[in-house]
DNA sequence: ATGGGTGCAAAGGATTTGCAACATT
DNA sequence: AATGTTGCAAATCCTTTGCACCCAT
């Protein structure tokens, strides 16, 4: 992943590509991991010494508002972001914390207006919770 | 409601009816409106001097984790808890930050064991997010 | 007297805010 | 110059923890 797609990523959502941009955005494309506004700032601070957790948060914050990135709310202690925009299931792992992708679950399409009776839906999360596969085979040993 | 029903309610769900807990059951039986931890408190301060809101939190955390609530976190900002614990889809206005059910919508079925790769799931929760009727009305005016 | 339940004060941690410095047009 | 962007420090707010007290068995 270059620097160069992220960079084209932020302008066709209609954002400027500053340095820190790019950076952050490059940053959750290659780590599909729902990485946290720590994980970002760790992760780029040893290459970005100027870089500070305000901006992380504001930047990663103003990305999903621009359909940029997702905002996941699935941990109730923190926010965790996915670079990937097509909507699909997440899953947190109550035992290791690991907030993983079910791409082969499909997501249930965005009701359609009349549905809703006056409720305007621009964006749905499913989010399921249990144990992922290598905790729940340790899980006996504990 | 009776604080009788609410009892009913935890013993059922293998928790022992205390005053404090047969009180916090019955307000979010109550108040359908997705209450957070500091409305549960200040609803029952009132009525209920020495509660603190250590209490509350570890109690709702319990009832969610005995399945006698279900803890909502569409919020980014804090958590809310549902009295109802069928399963059924949460939306959240992002103007007046308002958490309504979306109960004539349906939630997918837990996916089955062979179609998760190896993912316990025990939970799901689909959250949407936009205007609630009050507010997609009165955008304009802003 | 033992164990669970409650409540207070303090600690912890995530996130936001205010503002100054900086870059860019 | 004007505007948008960044970064630091401080503030804020939600939540948890440690511990003492209390109540019921």
């Amino acid at each position: 992943m270059e620097a160069k797609d992220a960079s084209k990523v932020l302008t066709s959502c209609g954002i400027k590509p500053t340095l820190q941009r790019i950076a952050i955005m490059q940053y959750i494309l290659e780590h599909r991991v729902h990485p946290t506004i720590e994980d970002v700032y760790n992760g780029l601070i040893a290459n970005f010494p100027t870089l500070s957790r305000t901006t992380v948060y504001n930047t990663l914050r103003m990305f999903s508002e621009h359909s940029a990135a997702q905002m996941i709310t699935i941990d109730e202690h923190r926010v965790c972001y996915d670079g990937d925009i097509r909507p699909h299931p997440h899953f947190i792992c109550r035992k290791c914390g690991h907030v993983f992708d079910l791409m082969s679950i499909s997501m249930p399409l965005l009701p359609t207006k009349d549905e809703t009776n006056g409720f305007l839906i621009d964006e749905a999360q499913l989010y399921y919770k249990g144990l992922c596969p290598d905790c729940s085979t340790t899980t006996v040993e504990d």
